[in-house]
DNA sequence: AGTGGCAAAAGTGTATACACTTTGCTGAGC
DNA sequence: GCTCAGCAAAGTGTATACACTTTTGCCACT
């Protein structure tokens, strides 16, 4: 059971003063909360496919990794579960939340509402300084999409709606919906999105033109459409339909 | 600043097996998670104002009252500040929170496109079933109005608006909106709304007559109008616009 | 060979210990 | 009398201890 000893070792990566050797708690020491820091990399492993639906997460094992105690590593899957990317069962523990297709309806169904909305204020709000900064970010879509950088381009896709959300001043507004897209990401990595990159990329192309031209009933048919066309494209049928079927195929 | 432990006493119900003198663990012997127990109590105890904003909520005091540990009221405390109903400082602790007038702004902002959006679907899909629900929640309403029912009439008022969402079957709605609403609950008390209790249950009445009539448009209109009411009638303005002016009014 | 059951192992749930931080108070210095 | 250093009390942050639960693997029994 992983020897607490290791715990001990100064050498730590690049932290200057605030590693210390010292093996009790010594807090505010590390940039942010490791319990944040915790989270966001199991965030991270989860939207960058590193960690599949249904991943165990034993907490001692992920308390190890990180060089701290179960507790933090409690706090963070506590986090995470609220935003429903790993779910808790009791006394079973923690594993990578396996969204069915009910919810993966319903968080579009909910994106559609805010985001038809958010777009349509957009249109009217956003500044040319806005849509240079949104030009910037296709850039970086383009440019990650080029390059085949999955992870890089799936967080950056949708970090566009997020974007867009901020660019509105509404930091409740980009908190929900940063929520929802992180869901997203886990849904469509479960039912293997066929949706291509590039196609999702044209689309969001086509919404910051209709933005710059304050076309804000073209902006939002085009918003509507590229959620439904994600939604599509996603398989959420023939999931497992039943255990018999897939057992006894021959049937 | 208001004696906040004396506040907490009122909070517990008497609960028969649950406090046992026993201190070591015995895991799910309550109902469900003592964790959730004990935010429950704290988010109702803040909607219905027995907690006021700002009220500072030491641990250990909590830990005291519940009879459980520091890691279990930590935890709750967690939640709800991702709730956006406590604020924790880091080494500073816990208090209810004091949303900002820019938050109360955002959060209404948010609410208006989430539920105009929602009362839309609800006039086309909702059943006469779910519209008798709707009158049943009503006369609720009316009793808790009726009877000065403080505390059960800002529940109700503010349940009116969840009903609706779960009726259109979607969870995460739902769910979004639930936080939403405690918010709101959360600056109205702040910021002492003088929108009486009885013009919200009026314009509730108002909205399901036209999900009746299946009147879409009407429905959206007055939802947003009741949103605005409900936001106008806070005292935004003159709280604390800066602190010189309230020390030196004469200037 | 297959099955039921028991015991050890692994893992979760809660309490507690202890280091560190903040805060409020007191007393020495001016 | 006022100010500020420094100390004590209160409170937070993290680790760890320990009780309980689930899982797993093994063995006796059929």
């Amino acid at each position: 059971m992983a020897r607490p000893a290791t715990q001990l070792q100064v050498i730590r990566a690049g932290r200057p003063a605030a590693a210390r050797a010292g093996n009790k708690a010594s807090p505010a020491d590390t940039t942010q909360s490791s319990t944040h820091r915790i989270a966001d990399s199991i965030t991270t492993a989860i939207v960058e496919r590193r960690l599949m639906p249904g991943t165990k997460l034993a907490e001692q094992k992920i308390a190890d990794i990180f060089k701290v105690s179960r507790t933090l590593v409690r706090q963070a899957l506590n986090q995470l579960s609220r935003d429903k990317l790993v779910t808790l069962e009791p006394a079973r523990g923690a594993r990578v939340a396996e969204p069915s297709v009910e919810e993966a309806r319903q968080v579009f169904e909910v994106r559609n509402m805010l985001e038809a909305a958010m777009i349509k204020r957009a249109a009217t709000e956003l500044t040319p300084a806005h849509i240079a900064e949104l030009r910037a970010h296709l850039r970086d879509e383009q440019a990650a999409v080029q390059r085949t950088d999955v992870p890089g381009r799936t967080r950056l896709l949708a970090d566009f709606h997020v974007v867009l959300a901020q660019m509105l001043g509404n930091e409740a507004l980009a908190h929900i919906l940063r929520d929802l897209v992180s869901r997203c990401s886990l849904i469509a990595l479960m039912y293997q999105s066929a949706h291509s990159a590039e196609h999702s990329f044209e689309e969001h192309v086509a919404i910051v033109n209709a933005l710059e031209r304050r076309d804000a009933k073209a902006a939002v048919k085009l918003m509507e459409e590229h959620l439904h066309h994600v939604e599509r494209n996603l398989r959420l049928d023939p999931r497992v339909p039943d255990l018999e079927s897939v057992l006894l195929p021959g049937r």
